[in-house]
RNA sequence: CGCGGGGUGGAGCAGUCUGGCAGCUCGUCGGGCUCAUAACCCGAAGGUCAGAGGUUCAAAUCCUCUCCCCGCAACCA
């Protein structure tokens, strides 16, 4: 087999905050591909880099009073922990806040503009005046220009689905001073995506056979081949300052990058940097290795459309990616992970706690298959998995054969004859294509049903009996070599997913590094292995107790005040007393209440999320405090008018609020 | 008609593309074994393959419709 060369991206975090299961997932599903690439013998570079910039990074930093510099650099530095935890083999980690990309960008957008593929057009956008920025769509609210609803974002309306432009928003706002935006004109650079050749050699990247899912491919020409108000659109490439970025080159003017434009482009920088300290030449490495990128459902536009349009148009040295590889995302007992909701998995936790890394690796790699699905973390699930396949079957096959060779034969093996080694050594190919095409849920059934038979052969020639039966030590120390064969054979096949545990097992044969191909040669008889100590422990089920369990200590900063607000703002709340009258559970929903208020003379109706902590007949004539003036918000069971007040912390519990006896329904609160 | 992913014994899943006796692992029950980390081996029970209609000699699989769950993004307002 010829030896392939293989660059391999993740997709790169975010640097505003810590490592979340999701991108551990990620990471180990990019991990155990690129092992089983070089247990075959190939060379592989596998890189990853934060993405630094943009102006979230720029504002998180100023919240926390740091240079955005210092801000990702202290992210950056926490990286490591996870990344040696959970055996993420990664050849370099880099950022795209670096020289290489700064150098590796403004490249690629001289390159891209001497194409004639970049365009300035002036663009109108709203301004702070207070924080002097314009703001990203993100950061202005207003009223829906449709059905009048508040606070809502300017993309579409929460309450009446209608969409528009940010900047057809009435009365807006930004979220980020409460000012009121200036509506200002700047010149920006634009990536001319909608350029026929650029469809065109889109088209057929995409098209080409194996290079992406197929449902991938499918929603990409979506995009792709949309027409009308759908059509692809070019891309808006620069940002006006202040921004946390790459400045566009060649210009006098003061402008920056978007950060979606260095972002990507960040796996070239963290492979340069990696190729300086090799000594490597970066412009060959780029020109002879397969480019492949793993990203998750949530990126596809950029990495499908953009990124190769971006690589192919600036020509050399780019070249565009061979392959992206796009997974789901986890779940955690069949709902998305939330922290609020305690249902979160912090990986650092996960380690924290002294549970083994293999485990998580082992258990996703068996819920990991080539499509485009999510993927769901049971936690009995995951007990009954890991205990049953890695220590019941697995491990359990060298425990029960290494007692016997090394108290009577020194540890010593005799040639191997059963025919279930030859049936698992010529599995290797079959167990090998499963890896090569990302179906590690079937990789792992596989070896899991050779290690069933491995159990069944033991039970079939008994080598207790063996060990009492005078005269059968020939037929015991050969029942345990084949054993300890295919102990050895399948701790091959599943190197790439265990790579610690296979190191432990390399030491306990006394054996050089396991590749894939030692699988066709045995154990020569007369080879000694060493005392079998325990390889890994069972999971407890108070060990997933203490993953999920509420954390005490984090977040408290949550519950103090934000910021300083007048007896203006004050005023603005109409606060009212107000009398249950009614209150009902409401069918299909989880959480909420139905209550009718009576805030004096007038009724009105209230969902509130209380269902956990109240029973309904026991509010009914019970007085409280509304949020009179609420903007009514239409939900999926109805209208509510209000919000009634109640106290919760990060424990369990909700407490509504009361006045003291005598408030009547419809006193105003203040 | 917003979009996407799903619905197969108690749990997790394979099988659907290419129609051919409904499978695997875990759990449960019964038995066995005692080398092994209460492990392992044998056996059993348990399914209207979400529902309805259609195509076919034959449907989990193909076609049409309906229901339900999850995610995007409307359940802490």
């Amino acid at each position: 087999m010829s030896r392939r060369r293989l660059f391999v991206t993740t997709a790169l975090p975010y640097a505003n905050g810590p490592f979340h299961i999701g991108h551990i997932m990620e990471y180990i599903q990019a991990d155990i591909w690129v092992r089983f690439q070089r247990m075959q013998g190939h060379e592989v570079h596998f890189v990853g880099a934060d993405d630094s910039h943009g102006a979230p990074i720029m504002l998180a930093a100023e919240k926390a009073g740091v240079t955005p510099e210092a801000f990702v650099g202290r992210i950056q530095a926490g990286r490591r922990e996870y990344l040696d935890g959970f055996h993420l083999s990664y050849d370099n980690w880099h950022s795209t806040h670096s020289a290489e990309n700064t150098a590796l960008s403004q490249d690629i957008f001289r390159k891209l503009d001497k194409a004639g593929l970049v365009y300035s057009k002036p663009v109108e956008q709203f301004f702070d005046p207070v924080k002097g920025m314009y703001l990203a769509d993100r950061y202005v609210k207003g009223e829906c220009p449709n059905c009048g609803a508040k606070d809502q974002y300017g993309d579409a309306c929460e309450n009446c689905s209608s969409v528009y432009p940010a900047t057809a928003l009435k009365n807006p706002y930004s979220t980020l001073t409460g000012a009121k935006p200036l509506l200002k004109s700047s010149d920006h650079y634009f990536f001319k995506l909608s350029d026929a050749k650029c469809k065109a050699f889109i088209q057929q990247w995409l098209e080409q056979p194996g290079r992406l899912q197929p449902q991938v491919v499918n929603k990409a020409k979506e995009w792709l081949e949309g027409e009308g108000d759908k059509a692809l659109g070019d891309w808006d490439i620069s940002r006006d300052p202040p921004y946390f970025g790459i400045r566009v080159p060649d210009i006098k003017e003061e402008k920056y990058l978007y950060v979606w434009l260095d972002a990507p482009i960040g796996y070239l920088a963290s492979l340069k940097n990696y190729c300086t300290k090799e000594k490597l030449d970066f412009e060959k490495t780029l020109k002879d290795f397969e480019q492949i990128h793993f990203i998750g459902k949530d990126i596809i536009y950029f990495h499908t459309l953009f990124w190769p349009a971006m690589l192919k148009f600036s020509g050399v040295p780019y070249k565009e990616p061979d392959h992206v590889w796009v997974h789901g995302f986890i779940q955690v007992s069949g709902e998305k992970m939330s922290k609020s909701r305690g249902t979160g998995i912090d990986p650092l936790k996960y380690l924290q706690l002294g549970m083994n890394p293999e485990w998580l690796r082992y258990y996703i790699a068996a819920k990991l298959n080539a499509n485009v699905e999510d993927l769901d973390f049971n936690p009995d699930d995951f007990i009954a998995r890991i205990n049953s396949d890695l220590i019941g079957k697995y491990v359990n096959i060298a425990s029960r054969a290494a007692g016997f060779l090394s108290k009577r034969f020194g540890g010593k093996l005799v040639e191997a004859d059963s025919k279930l080694v030859g049936e698992i050594q010529a599995d290797a190919k079959n167990v090998a294509d499963l890896y090569e095409s990302r179906e590690f849920g079937k990789a792992l059934r596989q070896v899991m049903h050779w290690a069933d038979q491995a159990n069944a052969y033991v039970d079939q020639v008994k080598p207790w009996e063996l060990a009492k039966k005078p005269g059968a030590e020939a037929a015991l120390q050969n029942a345990c070599s084949d054993s300890m064969q295919i102990f050895r054979l399948l701790t091959i096949y599943l190197k790439p997913v265990l790579p610690r545990l296979a190191k432990q097992v390399e030491g306990f044969l006394d054996v050089k590094e396991l590749g894939w191909a030692d699988a066709q040669a045995l154990l020569p008889a007369g080879h000694a292995v060493g005392e079998y100590k325990h390889l890994m422990q069972r999971v407890e089920e108070k060990q997933l107790d203490a993953l999920f369990g509420v954390e005490e200590t984090k977040e408290k900063s949550v519950t103090t005040a934000t910021s300083d607000i007048s007896i203006d703002d004050f005023n603005k709340l109409d606060l009212r007393v107000a009398k249950i009258v009614k209150a009902e559970p409401v069918e299909g929903a989880d959480k909420l209440l139905k209550l009718t208020l009576d805030t004096g003379g007038a009724t009105r109706t209230v969902f509130a999320g209380i269902k956990s902590a109240y029973d309904p007949a026991k509010l009914e004539g019970r007085l409280t405090v509304v949020v009179a003036n609420l903007a009514p918000r239409k939900m999926k069971f109805g209208v509510s008018e209000g919000m009634v007040l109640a106290a919760s912390g990060e424990g369990p519990g909700v407490f509504l609020l009361s006045p003291d006896s005598g408030a009547q329904p419809g006193m105003r609160v203040k």
